[in-house]
DNA sequence: CTCCTGAATGCTAACGTAAACATTCGTGCC
DNA sequence: GGCACGAATGTTTACGTTAGCATTCAGGAG
């Protein structure tokens, strides 16, 4: 066994002080009304003993662990880990730390993920990129802690600072219309993610209000990899894809230049994410800008209001961009 | 302020099964000697209350919280990102949760963040691509405690998991000489991180050793668009480059293509970590394959074993392999 | 029937900290 | 000089759990 191997107390350094163990607690707290003399020992004496705070304790008796608790998918995909480490640095900012769990989608992982963060006291949670079991397992498991759900795009029910899907891909669409484009196909991210569904849905409205040709829906798996495998199934007539995220780009333009059609002469590809690979591919990626230090910013801001207790601000939503890049342009006469 | 709304306690189960806390306890942690009604009724209570274990206490009172902390850098490269993900993997399965904090290499960053973790309890430290300031703050303040270093490459005092920066560098710089190169520039990281200087060195050992000129190292930040600056200040006559990872190696084909030289054919470039971009990316890289998923099972197994006291195993080196693609081929006869 | 034994369960203390209340002490005022 | 008062510090208790020892109980041996 692994020794315990404590280190000194608050009560050794009282000790060691010549004053009471509160005593010590105050000065650890910065309570005012401590005698400068008094403050100097206690400091010389945690010093000497190399005194480090017990945050398990103080958690236990204040109920307040600083911490945010944050639930991730399992995948290595830039952009959630990229959403993870906003909520972080953010979350460092303020004052707090935070506790990362990153689950499959299997329910008893979800639950397992639950479990862990709530057992430990956490004071909020954040949700990225959900998978939607995830969603009804933190519904039913939490009480009146603060939950915010990062970039679903929309769930009135709760708090949720969301990038506006919607308007990202009219966004989008506009572009691709506004080029004169007709012939529009979508590769989605795997529908059972809250993202992937709301972008789907908002793209077939636009196709729908413009009247165009419905495309049937390609899903991929977010992975560079599916993007390759969408782009060998492509319509032929598309002369226009919008691609979920940027990872699933890549791909599909590697499989078109495979298939010696180049982007954007032949096809043109619009998509999301922004990702700091999307600025420097061949060509440089027409994508729709997520802000995700902003959402990990805000997504912050509005759980530590909560957990002083204010009132939620009602659900946030960012709106984003479109950055025009040279994967776009108009379609070819021939098509 | 928030209430502290605490759920039930172990007592509370206690009274509603009408046995002592003690007895609930020892159902929780599966002890022999239960007689088997009692046992339901325990667990029939905890279910009625909805009752949560307190890891918090269980902490605080057995000195083991299960969790392994990691330390990551504040930037959210794919590279160091993916490591913490497998590492996070990795000790879910077994049985482990995670504490994440990243830091800036600031040293009261470092200190802060070490801080928190310590404090909290961590039953093993895991540190993934540190800044240099993290290293020395880390050995100043741990103890005991089982530490793992991952990627760096060479740490030889401490336990660390490392891919052999080395071999990685000398696969990547003997297939450049095999396709017959002979003016080969190196794009490196930031210097103050230990795997930037590690594959700097390696790669100025094997320029020494096969006689070639030694053109200036162009140091970048791990980010595409350092990449890109750096295609800007290559030495026109270098035939090759080895970067020191992949987004930087979109940058610098990027700026290549900007200025109208091609990959391979006026440049080849190698490239290290073996993203999933770069698998589809235009043209598809060579690159040093890193298996950072390995690395982190490979972490977590020792910190397990080291945590139940067994003997440290000596560090341990996971060597990389060359992922030939498309982004090299022979230098130009005109070179 | 009593005593012993082992199985099952209970009781008490402790982990390190902070909240709430209690006490001491110096100081200024009458 | 005595008293009141606020500043500084101390004491007690509680947070939820587990370790360690104590107790109860059933059943078999003598």
């Amino acid at each position: 066994m692994a020794k315990a191997a404590r280190g000194p107390s608050i009560r050794d350094v009282a000790r060691r002080a010549g004053v009471s163990p509160q005593t010590v607690s105050r000065v650890l707290n910065d309570f005012a009304g401590i005698r400068v003399a008094t403050r100097e020992r206690v400091l010389e004496a945690m010093a000497e003993l190399n005194y480090r705070r017990n945050l398990t304790a103080r958690t236990l008796v204040t109920g307040r662990s600083n911490t945010i608790g944050m639930i991730g998918p399992d995948i290595p995909a830039i952009g959630p880990l990229s959403s993870l480490h906003a909520v972080e640095r953010a979350a460092r900012e303020a004052g707090f730390h935070t506790l990362l769990t990153s689950t499959s989608p299997s329910p008893d992982d979800v639950a397992g993920a639950l479990e862990f963060l709530l057992g430990r006291g956490i004071d909020a949670l954040v949700l990225v990129a959900e998978h939607r079991s995830v969603q009804k397992a933190v519904d039913a498991a939490i009480g009146e802690l603060p939950v915010v759900h990062l970039l679903t795009g929309g769930r009135p029910q709760r708090t949720s600072i969301s990038i506006d899907q919607a308007g990202g891909v009219r966004a989008a669409l506009e572009h691709l219309l506004a080029l004169g484009h007709r012939c529009i196909q979508h590769i989605s991210g795997p529908l059972d993610y809250s993202e992937a569904q709301l972008r789907r849905d908002a793209f077939r409205d636009m196709i729908f209000s413009a009247g165009l040709e419905e495309f049937p829906n390609i899903e991929g798996d977010w992975t560079t990899d599916s993007g390759y495998a969408a782009g060998q199934q492509l319509d032929p007539r598309a002369t226009a894809v919008f691609s979920a995220n940027d990872q699933m780009s890549f791909g599909l333009i590697h499989a078109l230049a495979d298939q010696g059609r180049s982007v954007p002469g032949d096809v043109s590809v619009v998509s999301f994410d922004d990702t700091p690979e999307s600025r420097h591919s061949l060509p440089p990626l027409t994508t729709v800008h997520q802000d995700f230090e902003a959402v990990g910013k805000l997504a912050v801001k509005v759980l530590v209001a909560r957990i002083a207790g204010e009132h939620a601000p009602p659900n946030d939503l960012i709106v984003p961009w479109l950055v025009e890049r040279s994967s776009t342009a108009g379609p070819r006469a021939s098509a």
